[in-house]
DNA sequence: ATATGTGCAAAATGTTTGCTGTACG
DNA sequence: CGTACAGCAAACATTTTGCACATAT
């Protein structure tokens, strides 16, 4: 079946090679932030016959598209995931690299009000918190959490 | 004279060689965010005997000592600027390079109080925003802009 | 049929490191 | 005087690219 990407591709006239495609269904089955490294090995499972070059330059043009997001974390690989409409920022654990997603509230105003105020137009904006998990003892819930593993710092 | 830098590496009891010295005096002086070939150019101008793995090994050993925090703003390479105490954020010109800092206001509780409410002790935050120069029919004033060249994206 | 994409290996880029000699405290 | 630092070049990690071949439209 036609993955979400895929669809997307073909809306904007790409040729799809079975690369494509397969790159395609790795990016839309994710729930998390691969780098490129992982996405190639996620990819090579499902068809051997795939570089990381082409990964490195599917990203690519999927990013200039703007179908495609890279994250840049720290640790200096860059990490990618869906362009989604509804922006969302992220919270990256610094003892376990996991990342946990959250609305961005007033932050958007916020942040359109100070490019405004400078005398510039927004074109994006960058926010992430690093924290530490909290103690048990201190913690109340944590309801919701979007779990991810990434590499610890 | 002994630059300020200088004297906060001499209060933590480093070791001050003349290639510190120099580099010390470089930072200090550095009103921008310099990436380490351009502390490299600056410091090699002042005394041509240092290489460029002192000045990597200097700003990755003064931002362990927390004397330096290492910026990155996208293009791959890192960038420094001096420890200051009062949060400051970073808007950057996308067509220019330019990076204009501003006050941070409510964003400092704002993402404290995201933390918290995740279950995370806040360890650090990152709030950059990326925008273009509004043309001057559009634009009012723009006033105390903190000029910087780098390189355009 | 033709423009575009792919694989491979080599290059480019930014950063780190092993080793040997040097200099600060 | 001993420990930590500096210079150099080689190693490293990630990403890009030149070229010959393959494939989608």
């Amino acid at each position: 079946m036609e993955s979400r990407i895929e669809r997307i591709c073909v809306e904007q006239g790409l040729k799809m090679t079975g690369q494509r495609r397969v790159i395609a269904r790795v990016l839309s089955d994710a729930e998390d932030h691969p780098d490129v490294e992982e996405l190639y090995r996620r990819a090579s499972s499902l068809d051997s016959r795939i570089s990381i070059a082409t990964v490195y330059r599917t990203v690519r043009l999927l990013e200039e598209r703007g179908i495609l997001e890279r994250r840049d974390f720290g640790g200096g690989r860059a990490r990618y995931e869906p362009t989604e409409h509804g922006r969302h920022y992220h919270l990256i654990d610094v003892d376990t690299g996991r990342v946990i997603e959250f609305e961005g509230g007033e932050h958007d105003q916020l942040m359109a009000r100070i490019a405004e105020t400078l005398g510039f137009d927004l074109v994006s904006t960058r926010l992430e918190i690093y924290g530490r998990r909290q103690t048990a003892a201190v913690r109340p819930e944590a309801a919701g959490e979007a779990v991810e593993l990434a590499s610890p710092p």
